[in-house]
RNA sequence: GCCCGGGUGGCGGAAUUGGUAGACGCAAGGGACUUAAAAUCCCUCGGUUGCAUAAACCAUGCCGGUUCGACUCCGGCCCCGGGCACCA
């Protein structure tokens, strides 16, 4: 083993730290080039996942700086979440010094990658300096009338007396704690109104083009914006005539409103569901048979997380007692009561259509309700009405380790926002973690009492804190001018580094995390903070990382360490081999076999450079490349080094990492056969110079090492990145294949410029051709330029 | 259940627009060098039949279709992964 990695890469991170060379500008020094990976979360150990990651981020960082672009290439961390809470709990202590902790460590971890951050504008969403900036983000949207309160069910442990996230609702809804059966309870709550901007969020993805499609179906489908009719049916139950159950506000007749996208199916409704907490549920029961079992079924539910409810296989229902009028055809129809249908969307009842709705199929089969095949229903019936599956953003969090939703509330006032000037609503630090009982911040003695800031009378404080998704939804703005303590960040900075351009992260945030900074970006739009109404332009998903076939994580303890595979072998080693191992938007199981490869090879580089025309100890002789070998040896690796330049750009453009490192171990296979020829020096220099260069965003620390060895003075980030020469690519003969009906027969050599008849006639005198061909009949060749042959016999 | 992906040798993966399936790497087997080992180098390597580096057939999750030609396009299934709004 030569490259000593324990030696050389702490020795050129020490080099590039002090030649500070991945400080950016405050302002961009010619192109701009903004490269953002999603920042982590501070577990305290980092993981392949994040390893993947930013080693993706910072081929392309490296990539761009050498094409001449002032990159900026930021880091940070994501600081508030549950498990430093939770860790507090654990351990007694407090969540910061849990998170400082974590944070000191993985920051430690992440500089032996040798990752090309700017650190001087790393951020901690934790700290004041910067969750002051998140509470004035929810003021901004308080006096855009876009945060308000109303009451929302959240998962609730009446063992624990507390709030649950549902990640601690563990399997048949129980508290992870205690194993106590989770109830549904109604809290008031602070929301976003996201679907106030549900038509930009959905139309604004045509503009996307750099956004992988996959991700633009789901978002779009998650906002669900259908269009559709409310109608009107009339009421009946058995014991109570048409019209006698009291008429609601403003109401003519008494009547059930149904959503449905439909309308032309009218004819084949055969009943209806109302969502278990429809309020007509429970009332058109009454005084028949099926009160009791009703009562029974919406207490039932109750006790069903909404999301373990949305997701299980299996729906149930129970006949509400009543009936309904179909207006087409006043036929008289059945009331049911059933989970399938929700609340929140639409009226929260729907028509059954079982003939064209596969989940009404399923219900009316299991519960014997008739199917109706039916002629399309023309008439005009209800109103007119556009719905979205998209729902407020429910931002308040029972929770400590957030940031304080600044509000106070006034006994004669009201709910009134913090001045701006006041921010930051600090964290107070006398908090007891105890798992129970309501959020932390109800215990605080110094926190809860506060002047209100319109009359300056007694107000109490909002002990909710914000998502952690807030803080995430603008940070890639707070990096474009990190230390601004007079505003987040500055219009006009910001305006010199946004929009990203090139946003790397997990498919799993394809959804939430993105549609988010989506929302904060399009408010600070509306707000003339910002001149960019998307904040990503071009989006890499990546794959997972995988171990046994599952989800790397926290919560399942399946994590592999990167600091053993780093200490073995090296950052470049594991850098190269991450992306090596599969193409970046693709899953990648990892496996501790096959590192290994990528560290031989990148042994053979440093043998071809450092070790000029070593004794040949053993093997046997070396053969040349078998297509080129009738050609001038210098020619030849000239030519390749131009197709090798060539094809590593292209795959570095597509981000096909994986092949690009495949090119240059071909090539290093390739100049190794050539190694021992001393009159092939001048290529051989060519080549190699152009093999570090193209390698260095991959593992910069041997290429940098090399580079120097070669002689050079000045460091090899600063290279531009290799051009090759088109006129000296080509080759001059090329192969063509030979099929007949389809199955490949042989394979014909001819000149790159061989015209089709030539071609043609030398591939009918083929040996093997004639053999096949003997005694039938060609009746038709199909000649595709440059690429194959087709003879087609009888 | 719903939405979005994926399925190619023993393994990770490659394959411009439908045109030589298996690049590159790993593992495996054989050999060279070495007192020996490590490292390095060379050869073989999808499957079946076969003495064969002769030839044929089969092969890209399964079933069917379009085409001179299908991993690639179309229809129907099966399996695995991600998301589902309080994990981040």
């Amino acid at each position: 083993m030569l490259p000593k990695s324990s030696i050389i890469e702490p020795h050129w991170q020490g080099v590039w730290e002090k030649q500070q060379l991945f400080l950016t500008d405050k302002a961009p020094q010619g192109p701009k080039y903004y490269d953002l990976v999603m920042f982590p979360y501070p577990s305290g150990n980092l993981h392949m996942g994040h390893v993947r990651n930013y080693a993706i981020g910072d081929v392309i960082a490296r990539y761009k700086r050498m094409q001449g672009f002032s990159v900026l290439q930021p880091i940070g961390w994501d600081a508030f979440g549950m498990p430093a809470e939770n860790a507090a709990i654990k351990n007694k202590t407090h969540p910061e010094p849990w998170t400082d902790k974590c944070i000191e460590h993985m920051k430690v971890q992440l500089k032996r990658l040798g990752l090309s951050y700017d650190w001087s504008r790393e951020v901690n969403t934790s700290k004041p300096d910067y969750y002051k900036w998140t509470q004035w983000m929810f003021l901004l949207m308080y006096e855009r009338g876009l945060a308000y309160r109303k009451k929302a069910t959240v998962n609730f442990c009446p063992k624990c007396d507390t709030v649950l996230a549902n990640e601690q609702v563990v399997k048949e809804d129980k508290c992870w704690r205690c194993e106590t059966l989770v109830e549904e309870k109604e809290l008031e709550q602070w929301f976003f109104k996201i679907t106030e901007y549900g038509d930009r969020l959905l139309n604004d993805l045509e503009k996307l083009a750099g956004w992988p499609e996959p991700v633009k179906i789901m978002q779009r489908n998650w906002i669900g914006k259908s269009e559709g009719v409310e109608i009107k049916f009339k009421i009946q139950t058995p014991s109570v005539p048409s019209g006698h159950l009291p008429l609601a506000k403003g109401e003519k007749e008494r009547g059930l409103v149904i959503y449905t996208t439909r309308p032309d199916t009218l004819f084949g409704v055969t009943y209806m569901v109302l969502a278990p907490e429809h309020p007509m549920a429970l009332e058109l029961s009454k005084g028949t048979s099926q009160e009791k079992p009703v009562r029974d079924y919406i207490d039932k539910v109750k006790h069903e997380s909404t999301h373990e409810r949305s997701m299980k296989a299996a729906k149930d229902g129970v006949f509400s007692g009543g009936y309904a009028v179909n207006p087409a055809n006043n036929d008289t129809i059945p009331i049911w009561i059933a989970d399938y249908v929700l609340m929140e969307y639409g009226t929260g009842a729907v028509m059954a259509v079982p003939a064209h709705d596969e989940r009404d199929l399923a219900f009316a089969k299991q519960n014997n309700l008739p199917i109706k095949q039916a002629e399309p229903y023309t008439g005009d019936l209800g109103v007119k009405k556009t719905n979205y599956k998209l729902r407020d953003w429910l931002v308040s969090r029972q929770r400590y380790w957030g940031a304080p939703i600044p509000i106070i509330y006034c006994d004669k006032c009201g709910t009134v926002p913090v001045r701006k000037e006041d921010l930051p609503v600090l964290l107070p630090t006398d908090v007891k973690f105890t798992g129970e009982g309501a959020s932390p911040l109800t215990t605080s003695k110094t926190f809860l009492k506060a002047k209100c800031p319109k009359c300056g009378g007694e107000g109490r404080r909002e002990t909710d804190t914000l998502d952690t998704f807030n803080c995430s939804s603008w940070y890639y703005f707070r990096y474009t001018d990190p230390h601004n303590n007079k505003m987040p960040f500055d219009p006009g900075v910001s305006k010199s580094w946004m929009p990203v351009d090139q946003y790397i992260g997990g498919i799993e945030h394809a959804i939430l995390h993105l549609l988010y900074s989506r929302f904060f970006t399009k408010v600070l739009f509306d707000a003339g903070w910002t001149s960019c109404d998307e904040p990503f332009t071009n989006l890499l998903t990546q794959g997972m990382v995988v171990k046994d076939g599952a989800k790397m994580s926290k919560s399942k303890g399946n994590v592999v360490d990167p600091d053993n595979i780093i200490q073995k072998y090296g950052a470049d080693t594991a850098r190269l081999f991450i992306l090596f191992a599969s193409p970046p938007e693709r899953e990648l199981e990892w496996s501790d076999a096959g590192v290994e490869g990528c560290f031989r090879f990148l042994n053979r580089v440093w043998r071809l450079v450092s070790e000029p025309a070593p004794p040949r100890r053993g093997g046997s002789k070396i053969q040349g490349n078998r297509d080129v070998q009738s050609q001038v040896p210098g020619q030849i690796i000239e030519r390749k080094t131009h197709q090798f330049i060539k094809g590593v750009t292209e795959d570095v453009e597509k981000f096909s990492f994986n092949t690009a490192i495949a090119k240059m171990m071909e090539f290093t296979n390739l100049l190794y056969e050539y190694k021992n020829d001393k009159s092939l020096i001048s290529n051989s220099a060519f080549a190699i110079r152009n093999l570090l260069l193209l390698l260095s965003p991959f593992a910069p620390h041997l290429s940098e090492e090399l580079w120097h060895q070669l002689g050079n003075k000045d460091s090899i980030l600063k290279q531009a990145w290799p051009k090759y020469d088109p006129a000296l690519i080509a080759e001059t003969e090329i192969v063509i294949p030979i099929s007949i009906n389809g199955k490949l027969k042989d394979t014909i050599t001819v000149p790159a410029d061989a015209k089709e008849e030539e071609i043609k006639q030398k591939a009918l005198a083929n040996e093997k051709v004639k053999n096949t061909t003997a005694g039938k009949q060609i009746i038709k060749t199909i000649y595709v330029p440059g690429k194959m042959i087709n003879l087609v016999i009888k």
